[in-house]
DNA sequence: TTTTTATTTTAGTTTAAACTAAAATTAAAA
DNA sequence: TTTTAATTTTAGTTTAAACTAAAATAAAAA
């Protein structure tokens, strides 16, 4: 996968707080979700499945879970950097906040994208 | 300036071709543009300003002109490298056309955005 | 088989980015 | 002073990204 498309996925804040989720530990499609409730399940699993296409995640089924993994080697190395770089900053989780207050999509909070009969 | 903010710049293949271009040489803002005649003067001045905003690019005047030039000291040593690496791929040129033109933006081609009288 | 659970996919909405065209600014030249 | 030239700025348009809500899929549980 091209540097470019990987520079591109990682210059969304929602998508570089998942890959610092899954940077370490596999992790389910709803635990990633439970860390970031302000966005619908169906927004995380769009978001989880453009990192994979730009090759930075894999994914794998285990029953009707799926779960995603950082691909750190598929990461050039100065990107990997930077990424490590950022979330090695001690202000990195009060700046991330910032940012996606700052940058939010959509207009309202946000549920499940379910509704119950 | 926040390394989110250079690595949200340098995410925009226009901006980057700017950025290879004023790397190692000043250039009037007249003379970039010549470089990309696809779009408008106007266009190439938007995203200049863009990068002197996020910390990348300095600007000094000279006569009515306004002569532009890369902070290679400032931009963080991991986007650097992720940059140089770039444009020394030799096929970096190719990739950087064909992104181009797979992403145009605004609909129709490009002349000065204005009318002679 | 029916229901429940986990997730993805689709269709539509909102917001922001990149752009165009033209007007405005600024400095030099005539 | 008027005109020309270089550039920026403004207003409006188009496209794409991020999102929501709801429907669809798929596997496990009842």
């Amino acid at each position: 996968m091209s540097s470019q498309a990987q520079l591109a996925a990682l210059a969304s804040p929602r998508r570089r707080e998942i890959m610092r989720l899954v940077w370490r530990q596999e992790l389910g499609a709803g635990a990633i979700h439970q860390a970031m409730p302000d966005v619908t399940f169906g927004a995380v699993s769009l978001q989880l499945s453009a990192l994979v296409k730009a090759g930075l995640v894999e994914a794998r089924a285990e029953g009707r879970r799926r779960i995603y993994r950082a691909k750190p080697g598929e990461i050039g190395p100065a990107l990997r950097q930077m990424l490590e770089q950022m979330w090695d900053d001690q202000l990195w989780s009060f700046k991330l906040a910032a940012e996606l207050e700052e940058s939010r999509r959509g207009p309202s909070r946000a549920r499940h994208g379910r509704k119950a009969k």
